[in-house]
DNA sequence: ACAATATTTCTAGAATACTGGAAATATGGA
DNA sequence: TCCATATTTCCAGTATTCTAGAAATATTGT
């Protein structure tokens, strides 16, 4: 998952009423719920509810079908695998996982970190 | 994690600079960056780069320390180990990873969704 | 004590996001 | 066709977040 992507999904799990809605959606399985399933569970107006519900979609979390009247939001597991995996590779890299390199050794040669570990007499 | 917390490193993340920086600081180790190499890297203004490293900080997702004029700032991988845990037991939670549990049968007899499945004569 | 460096806090303007009423759209049933 | 239901789009007001100049603070070297 590339870093826009991952933004984009970060951005649409960062409001309560968002990750909220996700985490409804989330045991529901692939079928997941109707609009108003969510509205009546989550208190929320229907305009509200449908701002968020784009704002999820857009950042490619759920994913929307119809049925007769209702329209069915599902969570979309692949993205939210994306967004760990992407998570887990800017967490570990270097430290915890792998084992653990040299960190200061990639910054430029006159980076200020590096002169001011010169300075304190550091490598 | 709760909630609430999960919340925070999500903010936290949910934005290109902040975003950025973190990335810079997670390869860099548990001895972190000072500030203005930071802002070197991203060419941010002064005062830009010092909001958002609050921000991280109010999230839990960077710790500061000062070493003489510089201040270092280091991710916290326990914060960010925690944030990716939430989000796996919130995406898998009865799908993906544990033997996919039948998510309508958790919904109240009379919800939407039930009274939607009972019309179209599902299960 | 003073000057230079690194960074933060203060502040206000600009940009973006959120909320919800009202109107519009889509569907199904009488 | 007409009505009820489910949901979205439109829109405007409100709230929050972002940006960056200027001033303040902390530290080090002279």
């Amino acid at each position: 998952m590339e870093t826009k992507t991952a933004r984009l999904a970060l951005t649409g799990l960062a409001h309560d009423t968002r990750l909220a809605i996700f985490r409804l959606l989330v045991p529901a399985g692939p079928e997941g719920l109707p609009a108003g399933e969510l509205g009546d569970q989550l208190h929320l107006a229907a305009a509200t509810l449908s701002f968020h519900l784009k704002e999820l979609r857009h950042a490619g979390l759920v994913s929307q079908q119809r049925a007769g009247r209702s329209i069915f939001y599902a969570a979309d597991y692949t993205a939210m695998n994306g967004l760990i995996a992407y998570l887990t590779e800017n967490c570990c890299q270097g430290v915890a996982c792998t084992p653990a390199a040299p960190a200061a050794a990639r910054y430029a040669k006159n980076s200020r970190a590096v002169r001011h570990r010169k300075s304190r007499g550091q490598t």
